[in-house]
DNA sequence: TTGCCTTTGAAGCAC
DNA sequence: GTGCTTCAAAGGCAA
């Protein structure tokens, strides 16, 4: 797979494939059901230049927790994009069958499955909250002495919905423009590539 | 060693 | 259109 050469967060706050014209983007889509947890969703679309103080949007793309920025070389054709995954690693990396059948032993059957797991996986983009939690979360930690996943995400939870409706847009902003740049990326790619338990159907 | 917990939101699917 | 399910991140904890 050849990922297109992604400029430096450093370099330009704005990537280059993105235009950040208003035409680059399509309409905000509701959220499904009219569920809407968030209030707030009504505050698309936002200047881009309402969100100053946020790092660039699509850090996660180079910045993240397997994915060192030191480690960052000087972009190249075939630099691995960092939403594909061939390690495996926790969560994502386990097979979500097994995470469905916690009983389920690793057979020869289910081994091989492992390894064609570890074919190239294409991570879905971070919605706002996910964005969020990545930049409140070191915090949130430092502040509470915490560092359990599930009691930090419920205060990132509480804060969140804290949040003004302002600063609730700049990451549904940022997340937006996330999935812009992931549908630039990998047009052909669908959430449904990812859901394991259903690529029988 | 592996999966669960916990949060919100996007997306896919079934009805 | 509505409701359910899965998966994105993260790291401690339990089995």
């Amino acid at each position: 797979i050849s990922v297109p050469i992604v400029q430096h967060p450093h370099v330009s706050h704005l990537h280059p494939l993105l235009s950040y014209s208003p035409e680059a983007f399509s309409p905000p889509r509701t959220s499904p059901a009219g569920v809407s947890r968030s209030p707030h969703a009504s505050c698309y679309p936002v200047s881009p230049g309402a969100m100053p103080q946020i790092p660039h949007p699509l850090g996660w793309l180079l910045v993240s927790s397997s994915f060192s920025p030191r480690l960052v070389p000087t972009p190249q054709l075939s630099v691995p994009h960092p939403a594909i995954v061939r390690t495996r690693v926790k969560q994502e990396l386990r097979s979500p069958v097994s995470r469905l059948c916690p009983h389920r032993k690793a057979t020869p059957e289910t081994k091989r499955e492992g390894d064609e797991d570890k074919k190239l996986h294409i991570k879905k983009p971070l919605n706002a909250f996910m964005l969020y939690m990545r930049e409140e979360r070191p915090k949130v930690v430092a502040m509470c002495k915490v560092k359990e996943s599930s009691s930090i995400n419920q205060i990132l939870g509480q804060r969140w919905h804290s949040l003004t409706k302002d600063e609730q847009a700049k990451y549904y902003e940022l997340a937006r423009q996330e999935r812009l740049l992931h549908s630039k990326l990998y047009p052909g790619w669908s959430a449904r590539d990812n859901y394991v338990s259903m690529k029988v159907a």
